[in-house]
DNA sequence: CCTATCATGTAATCCGTTACATGATTAT
DNA sequence: ATAATCATGTAACGGATTACATGATAGG
């Protein structure tokens, strides 16, 4: 049994996997780009190296399917259950950064127009396509996603207004 | 002289070293601290590494002293000028994450007083302090700084009121 | 003088990204 | 049938973090 240290990826697998149960990587990769990833992309390869990750310490566990195919299937243990309720009890106080790379260029002095108005489009882009989700978020999603939701739009917002005006 | 890619990391580098001129890695250190590193953290173990790694393949130059400590001297080059416009000039369409621990956290089922509480007032202490920045800022500071932490401003100032809403 | 703290650097590890590759399914 | 796309995985690389370590300087 391995040590390993858990990352924001980890959780993002366990928590994935106790919402949705037995999952092979690619059915991650899709409940994943549904959800969570709106805010917390993952690169597809990383819902196959995670989750093995997360066996060799005893967090999740693996079966292959018996036919066919025999792909990998993984399953939250109960260390898993306890590391993901541990780690949601603990209050954080870290803060956001905002690594943005427009921000960047802006503060190292690019042109504040340019950058403003492909900016300004993409974030109103953006912003559209949360209210859609929003809008159109079936009644019996639990409050989390939505409050998450809910603060995407809030940034978004402040963004699409902070780079209009630069855009003048 | 090696290719390499520049990051994000880079250009931070690059961008401080031509505003301030010859610097040391700590000299970089300092100044990153106090400007960029707001919203873009870097480890300092980086403002070692990345200058070398950019005087690898010319767009920095190193020297040491000549006396006492011999330390390390970067100056950006012709060439690092050169990205850094090129850099500055295309506009990119990416968008920030919002990477927040906290966020991770309500989505997957945290207790959103608990978690509001702690982020709402950690929020508000770094509200205050951008503030206090831009307040006693000197006239001579250029526009794509101010401009930065004029983003930096509205979005605690959205953090601030989604979580105070959720500690209700 | 002694001890914190500031300053300076290196090495190892590891996570995340990128690139590569191939098997299955669907559409034309 | 064939191309295109979806699904599934592995390997290599590299940047970022972490840990370690030592030299200078200032305060008591």
């Amino acid at each position: 049994m391995q040590e390993i240290r858990l990352t924001p990826t980890s959780y993002i697998v366990l928590g994935v996997l106790e919402l949705a149960g037995e999952s092979t990587p690619y059915a991650l990769k899709q409940l994943v780009a549904g959800s969570v990833g709106y805010f917390w992309t993952l690169q597809h390869a990383q819902l196959y190296t995670e989750p093995e990750r997360l066996a060799s310490a005893g967090y999740v566990s693996e079966t292959r399917e018996e036919t066919g195919r025999r792909r990998r299937l993984y399953t939250i243990t109960e260390r898993g259950r306890a590391a993901l309720r541990q780690w949601r009890t603990e209050p954080t106080s870290e803060l956001a950064e905002l690594r943005e790379p427009a921000l960047l260029k802006l503060f190292f002095g690019a042109d504040p127009k340019r950058l403003a108005t492909v900016q300004a489009a993409a974030n109103r882009a953006r912003l559209a396509e949360y209210e859609a989700i929003r809008d159109s978020m079936p009644d019996d999603v639990p409050p989390g996603p939505r409050q998450a939701l809910e603060m995407g739009i809030r940034f978004e917002r402040a963004a699409v207004e902070f780079w209009e005006e630069l855009a003048g």
